[in-house]
DNA sequence: TGTCAACTGTCAGTCGCTGACTCTAGCCTC
DNA sequence: GAGGCTAGAGTCAGCGACTGACAGTTGACA
């Protein structure tokens, strides 16, 4: 009937168990705890089988970690987008803060905003989800900083600017994410308050244009 | 017999099972893999029950941790007797390798040198394991924070130096355990010069005593 | 020497996760 | 619009990590 002919039924009926399926597994771990959430309450919530849930899901943890990845992909994105002209501190600074202003749109399609924050605190405060955090922390790093070396035109291999620019960046994301966990005003205007000000200290120290001597 | 009665037959008998253990599981993983390594083959080897093998280690992946578990044991212990007088770097330089040093005799009366560092490769490049060992880094990280903030009589609350420096540090540490471990010299002697050698470019940074200015 | 307690073994069961098979229902073609 | 194709979901059986409960063995110690 329309112009442009969106995905069929099937995949409609697919994102919706998924959706489904997410939604019940971040709201029972964010209440009762994760490792006291079993797969099988997660299925009996939606009302599949256990089956189902690991076709969407490699596994429980990469359930708790899907908005995460989503709102990732989405600053990955948003970094490559950046001016040219920007150095490397104002490009990241850019993304991060670009990208809590979309997290309305891009989230809320799938689970509550609210949901999605206090998941983030059950990470920050589950050991065996804090442990994968850092690890996909610091190899989302390693893609950033490629990414930097490529906008600056700097050899990765031999240059260690953009890792050293990106670990010092993620450091203070890191502290950003705990320091706003462990305080009571859990919105979206309080982390990006938050992000902004502590970029801010950063800033001066990484603001100059490498391209420029 | 004997002026000092050292541990019964019962204690030596846990320990020996609980080494055996140790070295049966070590030895799997860093030939076939962690994942491909099954607790029932661990106990088969060693032959005992599975339920031993849970009583002595918390789980799988303890026993893939207890060396390095024993090796910062030590390192903190070495920090803590570090004469006062040594400003923070120069203490936690000294600490790592006077730890290296005392490798040999507090590593090979459990397992051989050699299998304790092909564990340390093996945890590197297992991601399950490597999550576990980033965690663990920033909680040992946390502890060896504090221990500077008291030798060097600053508040922890307050005062960000402590963490900053050990931070750097154990930045600096983590650099040098993957260097090493993606060269082909997997001997002590060489680990303690690639630690030296990155410590040597911190350092200037770091070594000013505090405490003048 | 006999009692106590620690260490271990056995057994049954939970939970995360996977492979193999079957069935159902969109999709696409004729 | 009927019928074949196939993606997605269900069922079943099974593995591996881990735990609780109970029972046997053997050092420790009075």
């Amino acid at each position: 009937m329309q112009g442009v002919t969106g995905p069929g039924l099937r995949e409609r009926k697919k994102q919706r168990t998924r959706d489904a399926l997410l939604r019940a597994a971040l709201e029972l771990f964010t209440t009762k705890g994760y490792e006291e959430t079993t797969v099988d309450e997660i299925v009996e919530a939606v009302d599949v089988s256990q089956r189902t849930f690991f076709r969407h899901f490699a596994g429980k943890q990469e359930a708790a970690f899907a908005m995460q990845e989503m709102v990732e992909e989405r600053f990955v994105r948003a970094l490559r987008e950046r001016p040219a002209h920007e150095g490397p501190f104002a490009a990241l600074r850019g993304a991060v803060l670009g990208s809590w202003d979309a997290v309305g749109e891009s989230i809320e399609a799938v689970v509550p905003v609210e949901l999605h924050m206090r998941t983030y605190q059950m990470i920050e405060s589950t050991p065996s989800l804090l442990a994968v955090h850092l690890r996909r922390s610091i190899e989302r790093e390693e893609q950033v900083a490629g990414i930097i070396a490529e906008r600056e035109g700097v050899d990765l291999a031999t240059d260690p600017r953009p890792r050293v620019a990106v670990a010092a960046f993620g450091g203070v994301m890191r502290v950003t994410g705990r320091q706003w966990g462990a305080g009571k005003d859990i919105s979206v205007d309080s982390i990006r308050a938050i992000t902004e000000s502590y970029l801010d200290h950063l800033g001066p120290t990484l603001a100059d244009d490498w391209r420029e001597r």
